[in-house]
DNA sequence: TCACTGCATGGCT
DNA sequence: AAGCCATGCAGTG
C-alpha cells in the first residue's frame, strides 16, 4: 500500500519521492528525529514503506501512531465495537481501520476478531495470507484450471477468491503461465507478508453490490498483522457488519478521511477495489493489471501501476454507494480469480450482463447450505445460443472475467452446475475473430433444453463459494413482464421458479448504478419506464431479431395464419398490379391494417357466421361470415342487425354459448403447439413461414410479428433473401417432402400454389370456375355455405367438411377463392392481396404447375383434412362449440385452405371490400353451426 | 446428406 | 470508430 493523501501531512517533504532510499530522517514529520537505522513504517502509496525512526515506528507498530502524533487531528472515531479510539484519517490509521456497512468504523481487533469468528469457511486462514505467494502458488498451474476444470477446477480456483489475498492466488491459479502473475503475487505478497501497513487493507463489502447483497454476511478481513497491533473490542457479528477499508484517497464525510471500499474478504470477490491512489489498490490492482493478457509483467508497486480503472461490470452496480463509484477492473479480477482484461477500461462489463439475481433466488442456488453465491453475469439467449449448434457465445469481458483464461481456441473443459445441481461439462473456448476473441461454451444443447430454455430466455452464471463450483441459472423471458423484464429481478432465476418479486434485489444498487437503465427502472415500474436503452442494449441491442421476443411474444404470439387472417387491405388502397413469372400480383403501397379477430360458426341453418366482439361493451355481435370486421369494430357498426347495433342491445349468445364459442377459440390455439408429429411440423413451418408473413404484414425490416419461437432471424433477411434460413426448405426436410406430403408445410406450400392457379384459372375462365364451383359443390355437397358464397374452389377444398357439418368449413384456399369471386369488387382480381405470396420464393411449387399437380394437392389436402376431422370430430351438444372449429389453432395451416372469413367486406367500416387471399387460419373460425 | 467446426461477415453498441 | 457478437456459411468428416 503506498502512502496516501494524508501521507502528505506526515511527510510532505518526502511525498513525491517514491524511493525509500531517500532519507532525510524519520518519514513522521512530527518527529525530528533522524534516525540512523530507519525502521519500515506504513506502506506508502508508491508501494514503498515509509521509514521511521525507531520511536515512531515502535508506535506505529504498537497502533500508537495516531495517538501519539496526531491525537488532535480530525479523523477520531470509536471503535462500533469496542468503543476504542480509532483514527481513520491518516494514512496510518487507514490500514486499522475497517468501515462498517451499518455505519461506523470498527477497530482492527475487532474486526479481525469477527473475521476469525466467521465460521464461513470460505475465507482463508490469515496464516494462509502469510504464506509467501510463492509457495502458494507453487502448485497453480494452468493445468490446474485443467483439472479443475474436469473435476471442480473452478471450486478450487475460486476457493480462495473471496480474499483478495486470494484473488492473488487464485489469479495465479488460473495464469500461472503469466510471468506477470509472478509479479503480481509478489506485490501481493508484499501487502500480505509485507510490513503491517501493507497488510491492512480489508475490506468491506458494499451493500450495493449485488454479491455483498448475497454475502451480507461476509467477514470482515483484518490482517493478522493488524490484529496484533490491535485494539481489543467487543465481538460483532461479523454477517450483521460489513467493513470498509478506510482509504487514504477518499473522504468519508463521517469521518473526515479517505476511505474506499474494498472487496469484503468473503465476497471479495463482488467488492470494487478502487483504483485510485491508493496504495492499496495499487498492489491489488497490479496483480490485475498484469493479468492483462496484453501485458507483460506489471509492476507491483506504484501508483502508476493503478490506472484508474472503470468499475467491473458487477462492480459497478454496487458502486452507487457513498463510494465515488469508482471501481477498479482489479475488482473483477480478483472476483473471478481471473483478472484479465485487455486493457483495463474494458473490464467494465456491458450493463446487459450484469446479472441480476434475486435474494431468493440466490438463495435456491445455495439452497439453505451457507454457501455463498456470487452472481457473475448473465446473457440473454440469442438464437444462435438456443439453436442444436450448442454453442453459447460468450460475452468476451465475461468471459475473460470470470472463467479461466484460455490461451488455445481448444479452450478448456468447464465444469457448471445447473440450478438443480446437475453438472455439466461444457468446453469454454474461442475463436479468433477480427483480431479478437469470440468465447463461446459449447455442447450446452443439452443443458439448454433440459431447462427448457430459448432464445430471449436469460442464463445466469453465478459462483457458489466455498465451493467455488460454477453455476448456470436461468430465468425465463417469459416470466418477466416484457417491458420490465430487462430491468427487472427476474421473478424466477437460476432455475429455480420463484415468487421472487421481482424486487431488485436491491433497488437503491440498480439505480444507483448508472443511467444503463437501471434508474430507469428505478423510477418506474411500467414499461414505459423501461429504459429503453437499456433494452436496446440486450435485445435489441444486436438484435431486432431478439427484440420482438419478449413483449411481442406474448402480445403477438399469433400464427402466421392468424396474423394474415386479420391483415386488412388499407383504406383507399390502390394496388398497384405486377407481372411477376406470369401471375399478376397487386402491390399495395399502404401497408396493410389489421382487422379484428372473429369467431366463426355455423349456425342452424348451416350458414356460416361470424362473431366479433365490441370493442366498446364486449358483447359478441353475429356478423356474416365473409366481412372483415376492423379492429375497432364497436355494434355501431352492426348493420346487419340493428336491433344489436347499440352496445345497449342484449347479447344474443347466452353465457353459456359464450363460455363454449370462446373456450373453443382458446383451446384451439394451444392446439396447435401440441404434439401430433403433424402438428408439430405445422407449427415448424409455419414459424418457419413467419419470416415471409412478417415481412408481408408489416413490411420490410419490421417484422413486429414474432414467431411463437424466439429466434429471430438475421436482419440481413429481406423478402427474397436467399440465405440458409429463408431458402430453408420446409421444416428444413426438403427432400423428405413428397409430393403427397401433407405436412403442415406442403400444404401451405401448395395453398400457395393452389391460390395462384386459381386465379389464373379465374382469370382464363370465369364462367368456368363458375361451373367448376357449382360442380365441386355437388360432388362435394359441401356445408351450406351463405348464398354468397358460391365459390367454386371452396367446394373442391371443403368437400370433407361438407361431409361432415361439423367440420370447419372453411378452407383457405377455397375461401380465399370463394371470397373473391364474391367480393363485391366488380374485379374477381382487384382488391386481392395475397401477401402470402413473395414471387421470388415461389419456385416451390412452381406457379406454372399444371392442373394435375393442382389435383394431387387437393387431394393430399383433403386427405389429410379428413384425417383431421376425423380426429378432432366427435364433440357435439353445443352447437357453437361443436362448430367451432377443433385444433384449429393446431393444424391451421391444414385446414385453411381457405380463407374462410371473408374476404368481402361488407362491414360498413371496411370501405375496403377487398378480398385478400392470405392463406389462413383463423383460429377462430368455425364449422356449421346447427 | 447432414452434423459439426471454425472463420467471416456485418449490424449494432 | 473500434470492437463485440449474432449469425452465416464454407469446409470437413
Amino acid at each position: 500500500m503506498g502512502s496516501h493523501k494524508n501521507e502528505k501531512e506526515l511527510r510532505p517533504l518526502l511525498m513525491s519521492s517514491s524511493s525509500s532510499s531517500v532519507k532525510i530522517g524519520c518519514f513522521n514529520s512530527d518527529c525530528e528525529a533522524k534516525p540512523e537505522r530507519s525502521r519500515k513504517g506504513w506502506r506508502l502509496r508508491n508501494g514503498q514503506f515509509a521509514e521511521l525512526c525507531d520511536r515512531c515506528a515502535s508506535a506505529y507498530e504498537g497502533g500508537r501512531f495516531c495517538e501519539t502524533f496526531h491525537l488532535d487531528a480530525a479523523g477520531w472515531r470509536s471503535c462500533e465495537s469496542c468503543g476504542k479510539r480509532v483514527h481513520c484519517g491518516c494514512i496510518v490509521s487507514f490500514h486499522a481501520v475497517a468501515l462498517l456497512d451499518a455505519g461506523g468504523v470498527e477497530c482492527l481487533a475487532c474486526a479481525n476478531k469477527n473475521f476469525i469468528r466467521a465460521p464461513n469457511p470460505v475465507w482463508p486462514s490469515p496464516f494462509f495470507l502469510h504464506l509467501p505467494l510463492p509457495e502458494r502458488l507453487k502448485d497453480l498451474s494452468v493445468k490446474n484450471w485443467n483439472q479443475f476444470a474436469g473435476s471442480s477446477a473452478v471450486a478450487a480456483q475460486w476457493r480462495h477468491a473471496p480474499s483478495l489475498w486470494n484473488t492473488a492466488t487464485a489469479l495465479s491459479e488460473l495464469h500461472p503461465r503469466m510471468p506477470y502473475e509472478i509479479d503480481r503475487s509478489n506485490g501481493i505478497d508484499k501487502l500480505v507478508c509485507g510490513e503491517r501497513p501493507s497488510a491492512s487493507a480489508m475490506e468491506k463489502s458494499r451493500s450495493e453490490d449485488p454479491s455483498e447483497r448475497v454475502v451480507s454476511s461476509s467477514l470482515k478481513f483484518v490482517p493478522p498483522e493488524r490484529v496484533a497491533n490491535g485494539n481489543a473490542g467487543d465481538d460483532i457479528p461479523v454477517e450483521t457488519k460489513k467493513g470498509v477499508i478506510v482509504e487514504p484517497g477518499k473522504n468519508t464525510p463521517a469521518a473526515g478521511i479517505n476511505y474506499e471500499a474494498h472487496p469484503s474478504v468473503n465476497m471479495s470477490v463482488q467488492s470494487t477495489p478502487k483504483d485510485d491512489m491508493s496504495p492499496l489498490h495499487v498492489d491489488f490492482s497490479l496483480p490485475h493489471g498484469s493479468h492483462n493478457e496484453t501485458n507483460g509483467p506489471s509492476n507491483v508497486s506504484g501508483p502508476q501501476s493503478q490506472p484508474q480503472m472503470p468499475p467491473s461490470a458487477i462492480a459497478k452496480p454496487l458502486m452507487a454507494g457513498p463510494h465515488n463509484g469508482v471501481e477498479s477492473s482489479v475488482e473483477t479480477l480478483v472476483r473471478n480469480g481471473r483478472p484479465r482484461g485487455d486493457t483495463r477500461g474494458r473490464h467494465q462489463l456491458l450493463p446487459r450482463y450484469w446479472p441480476r439475481i434475486t435474494d431468493q433466488e440466490l438463495q435456491q442456488i445455495s439452497g439453505d447450505s451457507n454457501s455463498v453465491i456470487t452472481p457473475l453475469f448473465e446473457k440473454m439467449l440469442s438464437a444462435s445460443d438456443a439453436g442444436r449448434i450448442g454453442r453459447l457465445v460468450l460475452p468476451k469481458k465475461c468471459a475473460e472475467a470470470y472463467f479461466p483464461a484460455i490461451s488455445q481456441p481448444e479452450g478448456l473443459p468447464l465444469k457448471v452446475q445447473d440450478a438443480r445441481g446437475k453438472e455439466w461439462v461444457f468446453q469454454f473456448r474461442f475463436w479468433p475473430n477480427n483480431n479478437s476473441r469470440m468465447y463461446v461454451l459449447e455442447g450446452v444443447t443439452p443443458c439448454i433444453q433440459s431447462m427448457q430454455l430459448q432464445a430471449g430466455d436469460t442464463v445466469t452464471f453465478s459462483r457458489i463459494d466455498p465451493e467455488g463450483k460454477l453455476v448456470m441459472g436461468f430465468r425465463k423471458a417469459s416470466n418477466i413482464p416484457p417491458s420490465d423484464q430487462e430491468m427487472q429481478t427476474p421473478k424466477s432465476g437460476n432455475g429455480v421458479p420463484k415468487n421472487g418479486e421481482a424486487n431488485l434485489a436491491d433497488p437503491s444498487v440498480w439505480s444507483k448504478v448508472d443511467k444503463s437503465g437501471y434508474i430507469a427502472k428505478e423510477i418506474a415500474g411500467a414499461k414505459a419506464s423501461l429504459p429503453t436503452k437499456r433494452k436496446s442494449s440486450t435485445l435489441g441491442s444486436k438484435s431486432k431479431r431478439l427484440r420482438i421476443e419478449n413483449e411481442d411474444l406474448i402480445e403477438l404470439k399469433v400464427t402466421w395464419e392468424e396474423a394474415q387472417e386479420l391483415l386488412r387491405p388499407p383504406p383507399d388502397f390502390d394496388p398497384n398490379v405486377v407481372m411477376i413469372e406470369g401471375q399478376e400480383i397487386e402491390e399495395y403501397v399502404e401497408a396493410p391494417i389489421i382487422g379484428k379477430p372473429t369467431i366463426f360458426t355455423i349456425n342452424q341453418l348451416g350458414l356460416k357466421i361470424q362473431w366479433v366482439q365490441c370493442e366498446d361493451c364486449s358483447k359478441w355481435r353475429k356478423l356474416p361470415f365473409n366481412v372483415l370486421p376492423r379492429s375497432k369494430w364497436t355494434c355501431s357498426k352492426n348493420s346487419w342487425d340493428p336491433k344489436r347495433s347499440t352496445c345497449s342491445s342484449p347479447q344474443e349468445l347466452t353465457t353459456e354459448q359464450l363460455e363454449d364459442l370462446l373456450s373453443s377459440k382458446s383451446t384451439a390455439a394451444p392446439k396447435k403447439t401440441k404434439a401430433t408429429k403433424q402438428v408439430t411440423e405445422a407449427v415448424e413451418a409455419s414459424e418457419g413461414l413467419d419470416t415471409l408473413a412478417n415481412l408481408a404484414i408489416l413490411g420490410e425490416g419490421e417484422a413486429l410479428l414474432s414467431s411463437s419461437q424466439a429466434t429471430t432471424k438475421h436482419p440481413r433477411h429481406r423478402p427474397g433473401c436467399s440465405c440458409i434460413v429463408c431458402i430453408q426448405p420446409p421444416s428444413g426436410k426438403g427432400p423428405k417432402h413428397k409430393q403427397t406430403c401433407t405436412c403442415n408445410v406442403c400444404l401451405t406450400v401448395r395453398r400457395r400454389f393452389r391460390t395462384l392457379m386459381l386465379r389464373r384459372e379465374k382469370r382464363q375462365s370465369e364462367k368456368e370456375a363458375e361451373t367448376a364451383r357449382k360442380k365441386e359443390q355437388q360432388l362435394h355437397q359441401s356445408p351450406k355455405a351463405e348464398p354468397e358464397d358460391d365459390d367454386p374452389l371452396l367446394s373442391s377444398n371443403t368437400s370433407n367438411s361438407s361431409s361432415n357439418p361439423k367440420q370447419p368449413l372453411v378452407n383457405e384456399t377455397v375461401d380465399d377463392e370463394n371470397l373473391n369471386s364474391k367480393k363485391p369488387s366488380s374485379s374477381p382480381l382487384k382488391g386481392q392481396i395475397d401477401l402470402n405470396i413473395q414471387p421470388e420464393r415461389e419456385d416451390e411449387p412452381s406457379p406454372t404447375s399444371d392442373s394435375c399437380s393442382m389435383r394431387l394437392i387437393r387431394d393430399a389436402t383433403e386427405r389429410y383434412l379428413r384425417g383431421q376431422r376425423q380426429s378432432s370430430s366427435g364433440s357435439d351438444g353445443d352447437p357453437i362449440t361443436d362448430q367451432i372449429e377443433p385444433g384449429r389453432g393446431g393444424v391451421v395451416e391444414e385446414r385453411l385452405d381457405g380463407v374462410p372469413c371473408g374476404s368481402v367486406n361488407l362491414d360498413g367500416d371496411m370501405e375496403h371490400p377487398v378480398t385478400l387471399s392470405m392463406p389462413m387460419s383463423t383460429s377462430t373460425s368455425t364449422s356449421a353451426t346447427g
